[in-house]
RNA sequence: UGCCCUGUAGUUCAAUGGCAGAACGCUUGGCUUUGAAUCAAGAGACGAUGGUUCGAAUCCAUCCAGGGCUACCA
């Protein structure tokens, strides 16, 4: 379906093998940090990092970076795994976690102590930050930067043995505090921390940070391209120097790419919980969200977040993607698998004043190009239903509906006339009178009237009551997160509407569909047969409305 | 008054010194019992200025614009 993809790093890849800068095949890994929900920016370096390797014969490993156990749980290392699998992902058993590392992490450690690149500092982290320069002036050395190799060696152990309380000392590079790059003055490798580990439990104080063990963990796990996100270019000269200065004889090159811009939508893990815990949106599995979980709940298949991102490419560029290339990956997804069947969201009672008996037994196809998708049953009678939207006293030639007098084609059943409309006090219409054409029945035309448009329908004998959900951008602003949240929060990013559906759908409780000329929607999972309740994945492309 | 990264159609990406292409979006037309799908056509871009070169989107310089960096977060 889709030929090789082609990009920044997929042709370093490509040269690293044919230079043999790779001893034998490729290994990438996906390290996500286990506080929080994945969102579909995750998914873009999922699929980037899972993806190369198995293009390139290669093997993924899913690290979860667990280094601050104050911010981790095992409910999110749980989650993620779910998120990774149900995107198509497999790890085999390639399962680590930093944590794994600790004691291999802590030998470095003393290594740097030993040959003199890390020393215990002693200052406050308030001070710490004070002595670090600014961005144009540079930093000052710690008054602890020159202890001996063996005051620092014992210090350190001493930190390990729990002996000093929190904040009070770290173990820092010895680097250059008049460094350019602010992450090279003399940063922290260890702090203490007197807290329980998700995995660890007590057995450690002191952790170390991101600097010190990502790289380490690359290396350890041979790692031969660790692709990371743009604001940790600053970070690879510290990465570097870490696995210059350890005895470890594995040196993978770090290689960032740009973040997942998606308008209309934020990624932010800040900006994500605070629309959960201030109750915007429902939970982290909302359909509105671009988190994983919410996708799927929306309806949308793995197949589409895949496809999109591999559309989206990879670049060192700032990018803000159109939503309208997501749902066309969704709609592309579904178009050639989902039934059709019909549902009417804001329902108008049609009288069909000519029809007389029992209901007509009419067969529909359940996809017109997809005969292995079946057929059912509608039924045709006196009471029908027609999308409120769909009628218009009197219409331009452009807009398809049903007018006073006029005449529509109800798909895959008759051609009626609407004789008469009837109102309510503020001239609303509450009912169609129609007559049916009877000689113009789906399949066996011989009116030879010609309608315009075609409308979707459903007979009141043949239809259940259900409840849909319509979801809108969940900002109103392209780039939200500048401004203030709620003047950028869309109110009507979500609208339950009334309605009726086939019945065939509750009955043979189809979980996702198209509901013609409504869009996609999937049944909800607090959905039940009594109060069936659908989502609408996406609408369907649309010009004149 | 620092360091790093990035500038190609509306958007996201190709073109790796040799005719600037694609996808999505948009416009127009065909088909159609879904304003869908599908088919066809079309409009639309190298941030700027110099330089190197037979030849520059590509190399160099300067400028401009955007992003990132000042956590004992990752």
């Amino acid at each position: 379906m889709s030929s090789a993809i082609s990009d920044f790093i997929r042709n370093r890849i490509r040269d690293d093998i044919e230079n043999d800068v790779v001893d034998g095949s490729i290994v990438t890994r996906f390290p996500p940090h286990p506080n929080g929900y994945l969102h579909i920016g995750h998914a873009k370096s999922i699929c980037l990092n899972f993806g190369v390797a198995k293009e390139f014969g290669g093997k993924t490993y899913l690290r979860f970076d667990d280094t601050n156990p104050l911010k981790e749980s095992t409910e999110f290392v749980a989650s993620i795994q779910e998120d990774v699998r149900w995107l198509g992902f497999d790890w085999e058993d390639r399962l680590t976690f930093a944590s794994d590392y600790f004691d291999q992490l802590y030998g470095f450690a003393e290594q740097l102590v030993e040959s003199g690149r890390a020393y215990v500092c002693d200052l406050s982290a308030d001070e710490i930050r004070a002595t670090r320069g600014t961005l144009t002036e540079p930093g000052s050395n710690s008054p602890y930067r020159e202890r001996s190799v063996a005051e620092n060696l014992d210090l350190f152990r001493h930190m390990r043995a729990g002996e000093f309380e929190e904040g009070s000392r770290v173990l820092r590079a010895k680097i250059d505090m008049a460094s350019p790059n602010l992450h090279l003055r003399d940063p922290v490798l260890y702090r203490i921390m007197h807290a329980k580990h998700h995995r660890t439990g007590n057995k450690w104080c002191i952790y170390p940070m991101y600097d010190f063990t990502h790289c380490i963990c690359d290396a350890l796990e041979g790692i031969t391209h660790s692709l990371c996100t743009l604001e940790f270019e600053d970070n690879r000269p510290l990465y570097d120097w870490v696995l210059e200065n350890v005895s470890i004889n594995f040196h993978p090159p770090q290689i960032e790419f740009s973040r997942l811009g998606l308008e209309f939508n934020v990624m932010s893990k800040r900006i994500l919980t605070t629309l959960v815990d201030d109750g915007h949106v429902d939970g982290w599995d909302d359909p509105r969200l671009p988190t994983i979980s919410g996708l799927r709940r929306r309806g949308v298949p793995p197949e589409a977040i895949r496809d999109f991102c591999a559309r989206v490419g990879v670049t060192k560029q700032v990018n803000l993607i159109e939503t309208s290339l997501l749902d066309f990956c969704v709609r592309n997804a579904l178009e050639d698998t989902s039934p059709r069947a019909m549902a009417v969201i804001d329902p108008l009672p049609v009288d069909v004043i000519n029809f007389e008996g029992d209901d007509i037994a009419l067969e529909a196809p359940n996809h017109s190009k997809n005969p292995d998708l079946g057929i059912r049953q509608l039924s045709f009678g006196k009471e029908l239903f027609i999308e409120r939207s769909d009628f218009l006293e009197s219409a331009s030639k452009k807009q398809r509906k049903l007018t006073l007098n006029g005449i529509a084609r109800l798909r895959y059943g008759f051609i009626v006339e609407c004789v008469d409309v009837v109102k309510d006090s503020e001239g609303n219409p509450t009912e169609l009178k129609v007559k049916y054409v009877p000689e113009s029945r789906s399949g066996q035309d011989t009116s030879g009237l010609k309608p315009r448009s075609t409308l979707h329908w459903v007979s009141g004998a043949n239809a259940v009551s259900a409840k849909f959900r319509l979801f809108e951008h969940l900002f109103n602003v392209r780039e939200p997160g500048q401004g203030d949240l709620g003047d950028e929060l869309n109110p009507t990013s979500k609208i339950e509407k009334d309605g009726l559906v086939e019945k065939v759908v509750i009955d043979e409780a189809w979980d996702r569909c198209q509901f013609e000329r409504n869009g996609y929607f999937v049944r909800e999972s607090d959905s039940t047969a009594a109060t069936p309740v659908f989502n609408r994945i996406v609408s369907l492309s649309s010009g004149v409305r």
